[in-house]
RNA sequence: GCCCUCGUAGCUCAGUCGGCAGAGCAACCGCCUUGUAAGCGGUCGGUCGUCGGUUCGAGUCCGACCGAGGGCUCCA
């Protein structure tokens, strides 16, 4: 979907993928069990497991009939599942965690001790829950279904009257549990083992720390990622808009400021794609379902698109993906060896169906579109177009100002899982790890999870506080030219089968403007900026100074407004400081009378008066060089 | 799609026990003519998400629906 912008599938590879514990927020990339393993032992875990049992004695001790699931802990805190005979209030958490401290405070010790699965199963005999876990356990599979490398012994820590089945580890007493670090965050739903078919259980996140300042740091790390929320953003500097009831759910109106960074990120895009071998194409919305059949999507991806409207008694369907448009213009002409590789790209708008709960603002819609690019290249050319397509997917990032990266690259599925031929594959991989290795991007290996038709690199990056965001996807495709019988005429005067490479670099436009959006806070870099410089005159009598001033700036290329309001040049700074403009030029007596502005930045910074000429070089400088100010 | 919470003016929010729908900001109209994050006054603005029910009377209680937020599932 969306979130990689994978050109073929996301649906295809419908390998069932069991939930475990993740952290908050969006897309944050699911990390492996040996990364989870690694902090097992440490302090911060062990708290944290521990706060689970004992918001679970808690929860038992208010409904003794209640069973309970499991309780791991997650980055930032932990969480319990519950099946409780009544929805949880807020006001329950406040007693239980209120509970939690009584418990906390009696300084119970945490007994650890091995049970054989008989006195497993006698011990949990009314919570059905635990039985089927300690049922998983003796086939040797871990909490999450998932199979363990050794078949775990069962062991269960008890602290007060609460023996939960756990394999630890745990603090030694409840007392180490820091009574001012814990807080009770939120209740929600969760199917039991993250299965829709089984039942809902209910969920309580909390977050556990070593010390009170910690959780209050904490508390406002999540304050500050709020003020970022590209939902908040776009509403209060007036990007976009949504409208479910009137519009539609998942389907966003760009305004004109949010239209503006669109247009600056595309025309830097589609400059940078020309003057990199890219050629630029155009397709339509819809298509008939013959070329939807003959692609695979209305097998596979089905699920996804929307019903198809009738035209003169045929099926057409609004396109989810754009690859059976290049394709169909890749064999529209005979092609020769000697003219690959081609690089069809488009700004291509695509709409995919999204379950109404899992709509969320930019980041995850119906409609969007895809800076999307198919390669057609030799078997010969695979190894550069790839290590090419890598550096130019940076270069594209860099220069959006993002510059932590980290890939991850799936390999071949299991047997009977996959297309093509097996050497291919492990062809496409070595080329796939060898560009990854000569661009120094920190990578891990997801062994096994590629899609059926290619392997592929994922690369996420790291926004401005931390948060990892997946934007590009670098897909190989084995499929589609099987399918549309896709060929070359090679040097030896045959017909060659071409390899085939989806890439999307942003993402989705959607997408990627949340992301940056949230990434600078809605403080865009001065040449993304929507006004790049607002005119402030103190008195009516500077307007007219302040219109020629902002005239020659905008013959300078430079997007500049006057701020003619009846408001004192106090206000007027306070609006463009919300509005995050970069530039606030003030103008009163001394500066109609020196011809200068006085500048001042949105960081607080007053760089004090000067020459027009001047401001209008150091922010064309800022423009080109694509600086924040 | 599922679970919980929520829906009052363009925005942020108040509204007690069921008894005349409020404030600030914004917008608009004036006045002020201003020196680095809110000058002053006035005006406008509401089917209290929608539909139904209980009641003499519903923003308030009940039900259904629509939508949102947070999760789950999905999505890489």
């Amino acid at each position: 979907m969306e979130s990689a912008m994978d050109c073929v599938q996301s649906g295809w590879n419908r390998v069932s993928c069991t939930s475990r514990p993740r952290g908050e927020g969006y897309f944050v990339i699911q990390r492996s069990k040996t990364m989870n393993q690694k902090h097992e032992e440490s302090n911060l875990y062990k708290i944290r497991h521990s706060a689970a049992h004992v918001m679970a004695q808690a929860v038992l001790e208010m409904f003794p009939e209640g069973k309970v699931a499991i309780g791991p802990p997650i980055e930032d805190g932990f969480y319990y599942d519950f099946d409780l005979p009544r929805p949880l209030t807020p006001e329950d958490l406040e007693a239980i965690e209120r509970r939690m401290r009584e418990i906390i405070a009696s300084d119970y010790e945490f007994v650890r001790r091995e049970l054989s699965p008989e006195e497993a199963r006698a011990l949990y005999a009314d919570q059905p829950y635990k039985l089927e876990l300690i049922e998983g356990l003796e086939k040797g599979l871990d909490e999450y279904g998932m199979s363990e490398v050794e078949k775990p012994v069962i062991t269960t820590y008890r602290h007060a009257t609460f023996e939960d089945l756990c394999r630890g580890p745990h603090v030694e007493r409840t007392s180490q549990i820091n009574p001012d670090a814990i807080k009770l965050m939120k209740v929600s739903g969760a199917y039991w083992r993250g299965d829709e078919r089984n039942p809902m259980l209910q969920r309580i996140y909390g977050t556990a720390w070593e010390t009170a300042e910690q959780l209050e740091e904490y508390l406002h790390r999540l304050a500050e990622a709020e003020k970022r929320d590209h939902r908040k953003l776009g509403a209060q500097l007036d990007l976009f808009s949504i409208h479910p009831e009137q519009l539609g759910g998942g389907l966003i109106l760009w305004h004109p400021k949010g239209g503006l960074i669109r247009h600056v990120a595309e025309e830097f895009c589609k400059a940078e794609h020309l003057a990199h071998g890219y050629d630029l194409v155009y397709s339509p919305h819809i298509g008939k379902s013959t070329l939807w059949e003959i692609s695979g999507h209305l097998d596979f991806y089905r699920e996804n698109m929307y019903a198809p409207m009738e035209i003169d008694g045929q099926e057409y369907y609004l396109k989810p993906m754009n690859c059976p448009f290049h394709i169909l213009m890749y064999k529209n002409s005979l092609r020769s060896y000697r003219d690959l590789p081609f690089r069809f790209a488009e700004w291509g708008t695509v709409y995919r169906y999204e379950r109404g709960g899992v709509l969320h603002g930019l980041l995850r819609v119906r409609g969007f579109t895809q800076d999307d690019a198919h390669h057609f290249c030799r078997p010969d050319q695979m190894p550069e177009e790839i290590d090419f397509v890598l550096n130019f997917c940076l270069h594209i990032l860099r220069s959006f100002g993002l510059t932590e990266f980290n890939a991850y690259l799936s390999t071949r599925p299991g047997e009977g899982k996959a297309v093509g031929d097996p050497a291919q594959w492990r062809d496409a991989e070595a080329a796939l790890e060898a560009a990854l290795k000569r661009a120094a991007i920190p990578y891990e290996i997801d062994e096994g999870g590629g899609a059926f038709y290619g392997p592929k690199i994922d690369l996420a990056i790291r926004d401005a506080i931390g948060r990892e965001w997946q934007l590009s996807t670098i897909q190989f495709d084995f499929n589609l030219p099987e399918r549309f019988d896709l060929t070359y005429v090679g040097e030896d005067g045959q017909e060659h089968r071409p390899y085939m490479i989806h890439r999307a670099l942003l993402g989705s436009m959607e997408r990627f403007f949340g992301v940056l959006i949230e990434h600078y806070g809605g403080a865009f870099p001065v040449w993304l900026a929507p006004v790049q410089a607002v005119l402030i005159p103190i008195a009516d009598r500077h307007v007219a100074y302040a219109e020629q001033v902002a005239a020659r700036l905008k013959e300078a290329g430079l997007r500049a407004e006057v701020d003619d309001s009846s408001d004192r040049m106090g206000n007027k700074i306070r609006k463009a400081q919300e509005q995050k403009i970069p530039y606030m030029l003030v103008v009163g007596d001394k500066e109609v009378q020196a011809e200068t502005v006085a500048v001042r930045l949105r960081t607080n910074e007053n760089l004090g008066p000067k020459p027009i000429d001047e401001f209008i070089a150091m922010a064309q400088a800022a423009v080109a060089e694509k600086r924040e100010l």
